[in-house]
RNA sequence: GUGCCUGUAGCUCAAUGGCAGAGCGCGUCACUGUGGAUGACGAUGUUGUGGGUUCGAAACCCAUCAGGCACCCCA
């Protein structure tokens, strides 16, 4: 067997059946998006390295982005996440545009890492933002949509769940035990690792990180605090939103939930299978009040999140949620070719329905009809047209229903009403 | 960047040191102007690659490449 050329690493093949599935996805998307007014856009793929200094976490810039110097010498990035450059369109257009932004996208971002389960290095993500709007309000709205999103897809609250917090609350916290400013991200990074180390290590990392032991008690107080929300403004104004929208038992808190990037300032979320079956985040988002400020504009509150199509997909696979026989033939007529004689003429018979609005196959080439026909079947074609000698002759068309395997003949002049009855019967 | 697992026909996998196989798929025919169903026949291949051990390797050892999974991080 000669070798294929390989794809590239962690890149995947859209076949017309794996296509079907991303245009279901990205027609759910879009319809949800659109009942809340969200209106799509897309940035490009190619961005400025400057462009993700400013905020991304540090990893996801120096680690995971593909980077590379075009011919004129720039330092240009395959875009790993969209939200630094919805910062950039924004703030270029901050003068004109209509205050609160709705905007949402669909698109493919790269990101170099290892690929595994739900991880993949070309992958394409859902993007929700609402821009100019600070309120509680607009976060509690803009994670609807999402909720909105899982309950379209027939996801439940058993099955999929929101974890959310809000950073202003754990800096309340964090201030009331005394933790300096500038050991807070490592002391979020413990919080976040408490699922994922033994309570030893764990308590272990916090000594190293430079908590007391009374600081080490709070926190683990504070964190088995359900309730905590309930001090914080924002976020009790946030679930009276999603409670009268109805979606309340999609969201829960989680005082745990931090988030890696830098630019989040607010309320944060993340959404998490409630199995556990599949350990790794469907979506992250939150309200991030300084980005347009940090790529050059003013300062413009936005609130956002990012769906990729990876996790979603495993998912709603693993919950057999993902339509069946998706994949489409847009041709529901097939014209053979009876033999090289009458091959021009099943070309002209195929070109008039065409005119006339059908999608139609004529088939390519003057083969055996046995083969034609069993390819209008395996195609899902529903009706299929012979035009040989004898039809050319009395000007007939032999047309056969593929469904039922009825065949009539009928006159060239009403081939059109023939093939439309049987393919709406 | 660290660790573990797996590479055999187009696909899914057998063959536990002794003749490389099955199912599905594919091709031809039964059916020379008609698909699906059935049956008959047929082709599958440098066992990822390179070396080693052995009378003998798909299997054991080493190297290498590729893929998967788990860390890390994250959508």
């Amino acid at each position: 067997m000669k070798k294929v050329v390989p794809s590239v690493k962690g890149t995947r093949d859209f076949y017309p059946e794996q296509m079907a599935t991303r245009i279901w996805l990205y027609n759910t998307m879009r319809e949800v998006a659109e009942s809340f007014g969200y209106q799509e856009y897309e940035a490009p793929l190619l961005e400025s390295l400057e462009l993700y200094a400013a905020k991304s976490g540090e990893e996801l810039v120096k680690e995971q982005s593909y980077v590379f110097t075009d011919r004129g010498g720039s330092e240009i990035t395959l875009r790993p996440e969209l939200t630094p450059s919805l910062a950039r369109m924004i703030a270029q257009k901050q003068n004109e545009l209509n205050f609160p932004v709705r905007w949402w996208s669909f698109g493919p971002f790269w990101r170099y890492e290892r690929p595994q389960k739900g991880r993949t290095r070309e992958f394409f993500q859902w993007n929700v933002d609402m821009l100019g709007v600070r309120s509680p309000e607009s976060d509690a709205e803009n994670a609807a949509v999402l909720a909105t999103f899982f309950q379209r897809v027939g996801l439940t609250p058993q099955q999929v769940i929101i974890k959310i917090n809000n950073r202003r609350l754990m800096d309340d916290r964090f201030n009331a035990l005394d933790i300096p400013v500038e050991r807070r991200p490592s002391v979020s990074s413990w919080i976040d690792r408490r699922d994922k180390m033994s309570p030893e290590s764990w308590m272990e990392f916090g000594k190293d990180i430079g908590l007391s032991p009374e600081q080490i008690t709070k926190m683990k107080e504070m964190l088995a605090d359900r309730e905590l929300w309930m001090q914080s403004t924002e976020l009790t104004r946030f679930f009276a939103v999603v409670d009268a929208l109805g979606l309340r038992q999609f969201f829960e808190f989680e005082p745990s939930i931090v988030r890696g990037l830098l630019y989040y300032t607010g309320t944060v979320f993340e959404a998490w299978e409630v199995g556990g079956d599949i350990k790794r985040s469907i979506l992250g988002g939150g309200r991030y009040d300084n980005l347009t400020r940090d790529v050059g504009g003013d300062p413009i509150p936005g609130v956002g999140f990012a769906m990729g199509d990876v996790v979603i997909g495993l998912i709603l696979e693993k919950y057999g949620l993902l339509p069946k026989d998706l994949t489409i033939n847009p041709a529901p007529v097939l014209v053979t070719v009876f033999n090289e004689e009458c091959l021009l003429e099943s070309f002209k018979l195929a070109s008039e329905l065409r005119r006339a609005g059908l999608n139609v196959v004529c088939y390519p080439e003057a083969v055996k009809l046995p083969k034609q026909f069993k390819y209008a079947d395996r195609i899902g074609a529903k009706v299929t047209l012979v035009l040989g000698p004898e039809e050319v002759e009395k000007g007939l068309v032999a047309v056969k229903n593929l469904v039922n395997g009825e065949q009539v003949s009928a006159r060239r002049e009403t081939i059109l009403d023939t093939v439309r009855n049987m393919i709406h019967a």
